[in-house]
DNA sequence: GTATTTTCTGGTACTCAGTTCCAGTTTAGT
DNA sequence: ACTAAACTGGAACTGAGTACCAGAAAATAC
């Protein structure tokens, strides 16, 4: 590793100039607004080459360096951590320890995938927020079946968490570390609005679940324009 | 409204047999291993006349009428019913309410989406199952503000059942409302898993968490040999 | 320094999802 | 029976992703 090589080097900065460039056409136009072309154009080399280093598209966007932090800061945790919060500290600690140049960059990036909901679901699907990916590792870990329903139900908690936490930094533009510590913080205590019942907002909630499906019959309008929003 | 009328029952039928086909070829063939032309082709209408009816390829499994029957079944919930409780019954006995058949194709719908992982991720969208769609109504619904903390986790933690059901039923073999039924009935005794620690676990916890950014994907073979690495 | 092998690149040509537009047909309204 | 509206099929397009190959550029061998 003490030789990186010419050719190494050119790689890399390959590989970061397409993502450089990347990033700022998705910011200036949008992500679907631009195309491959046009980035393997603004870095200067071919289309092939663009797919050779990023598989999709979305992958330019989908890079992290988080998660080799997060198992480091995991180990370091003492042993009486209660699991909730752990799985906390575990990823916000990760977070901080970033570079504070990388760790703008993912706030960034973030933001992007927030902003595209297409990127959205790959980003879960990449950096393990699934249920199945978090389950598993307790799981195992613990010498538990993988269909433990507590492990599962304990897990979809977790996910939800991060879901949350993805919501939350959109709407009030804090950063999705902060946001994750309140979302968790604040399950520690418990499922919050539990005391509450539905009283009279039944049928104003009823309202807002059936907007949702607009044509179940035939009688359904013919097209539905609205659908990708971007 | 007592007449369909010959044009509607066509395009009902139309539709209805798009979906049958579609849904057929999906399970014989793969969803990505079918494309629109077979669909169209096996139900003997243009490749055209089949993004009229689903706008996406997605869309013509995506489609459900279950959502309707939970409005109905949400209002008619004593108002004395706590919200996570509600949350449950809402959606179970809606489904329990859907005509046999209808909820015989329901759960080979959601067989289906559960084994495309591409289709997973629509599925929350369009049905729902966000935790931006959850929130949104209740909050709208008991007047408070949109991003109020506790009603985006409370949202965090229905979304995150929901898709702890369906990972539970696709592990199981059970029916999606009752692995729902038993992850939210699980919930409402509170966060599970909530005294555990820990303990020396940490270690094997953190090792499963970075193998998540390496590989484990089920698509094919194309080019990842070295990706998140420089 | 030249030759050989390995790896990377660009280009062409394909498939499939999804869009747009138009011409022709079918149904509905009167 | 005739006209307006809605539905269908087809052609032509864009953009993502794949497969393949010829040639350039490194790395290594001699």
């Amino acid at each position: 590793m003490s030789d990186p090589g010419l050719r190494e080097r050119k790689k890399a900065r390959t590989r970061a100039d397409l993502q450089r460039h990347a990033l700022r056409l998705f910011r200036e136009h949008g992500y679907a607004e631009t195309t491959v072309d046009e980035i393997a154009a603004a870095a200067d080399v071919s289309r092939s080459t663009f797919f050779r280093y990023f598989p999709t598209k979305e992958d330019v966007v989908l890079f992290d360096d988080v998660d080799p932090l997060m198992a480091e800061a995991f180990a370091e945790l003492p042993p009486d951590t209660p699991l909730l919060h752990a799985m906390r500290t575990g990823v916000t600690t990760a977070f901080r320890r970033l570079p504070p140049e990388k760790r703008e960059l993912e706030e960034i990036r973030m933001a992007l995938v927030r902003s595209a909901p297409e990127l959205q679901a790959a980003a879960r699907e990449r950096s393990g927020i699934t249920v199945t990916a978090i389950a598993d590792r307790i799981a195992d870990a613990y010498g538990r079946p993988r269909d433990d329903l507590d492990v599962l139900v304990f897990a979809g908690v977790v996910a939800g968490a991060r879901l949350t936490a993805q919501t939350l930094a959109d709407r009030t533009g804090e950063s999705y570390i902060d946001a994750l510590d309140r979302v968790m913080s604040r399950l520690e205590d418990g499922i919050p609005l539990d005391g509450l019942t539905l009283g009279s907002h039944a049928t104003r909630l009823a309202d807002g679940l059936v907007e949702q499906a607009a044509g179940s019959d035939g009688t359904a309008d013919t097209t539905r324009p609205e659908q990708h929003r971007m």
